[in-house]
DNA sequence: GCATCGCCGCTACAAATGTAGCACACGCCA
DNA sequence: TGGCGTGTGCTACATTTGTAGCGGCGATGC
């Protein structure tokens, strides 16, 4: 979905994923070579008008967020990189992730065990 | 890296890196709208002055290829869904990752096993 | 030898993108 | 009330992107 976006609008919606919602100010000063207010607000604006972004009055003028719910845009993601980079395998993704992070803490270790004892299970009913 | 790509550069590139090294044709013919020859190599020549591309002289013209290893695209690609979408956490985008593929091959939850076996014993030698 | 076919580079050009300038509205405060 | 400062929309414009057309060139078949 968002790969149909030229690279500076995806970096801002990127950015409204990644923070929550903005404000037009606080976005210049998350990106990297701050532009202009104006120039922000034309992406904003089309970015709205493409549907990929709302935004929302309030006290200190307009913040702006994501259309997309969060949980369907990170689906979406996931599975173009899996599709891209691993041969549409999303256990290939998963193993290539949890290799990557260092330390993995215990509570995602145990939620993991619990996905594969399911998986393990599901096979055997079969 | 590809986010820097506007969208068409971008889809060339995820081609490249989904099935291989390819000529022009089969760019052609693997894109949504089918180009034409003359307009999908303008974008593989851009490509290649930018530094994704590299191409290859054989039997029937030229072969094209992505110029980052795959392996290192590929982190790449997975950190930047990581930190946009899952807070920095890896684990997490493994856990969604694992929570979306229906159907785990045996010899995956074997080896996701290992992986957090090790992780536990790494946890216990500190 | 010469027409044909496939592939290539160059050029051109419309559309999209990225950016900023300007004028205006609104709240604040001396 | 008149000057700020802040936030907004509109417009304009250079650059980039996306696409195709054209002419060239080597291989192939007649």
């Amino acid at each position: 979905m968002l790969s149909k976006l030229p690279p500076r609008e995806r970096q801002i919606v990127d950015l409204l994923y990644e923070r929550g919602d903005m404000a037009v100010a606080e976005v210049c000063d998350a990106l990297p070579d701050q532009p202009s207010g104006s120039a922000v607000r034309t992406m904003l604006k089309r970015l709205e008008d493409k549907g990929y972004v709302r935004r929302h009055d309030s006290d200190r003028g307009f913040i702006y967020g994501p259309v997309v719910a969060d949980s369907v845009a990170r689906k979406s993601a996931l599975s173009e990189v899996v599709r891209v980079f691993f041969n549409g395998s999303a256990a290939g993704a998963a193993t290539a992730l949890l290799g990557m992070s260092d330390r993995l803490a215990p509570d995602d270790l145990d939620e993991l065990e619990q996905i594969i004892a399911k998986a393990r299970a599901a096979k055997g009913e079969q």
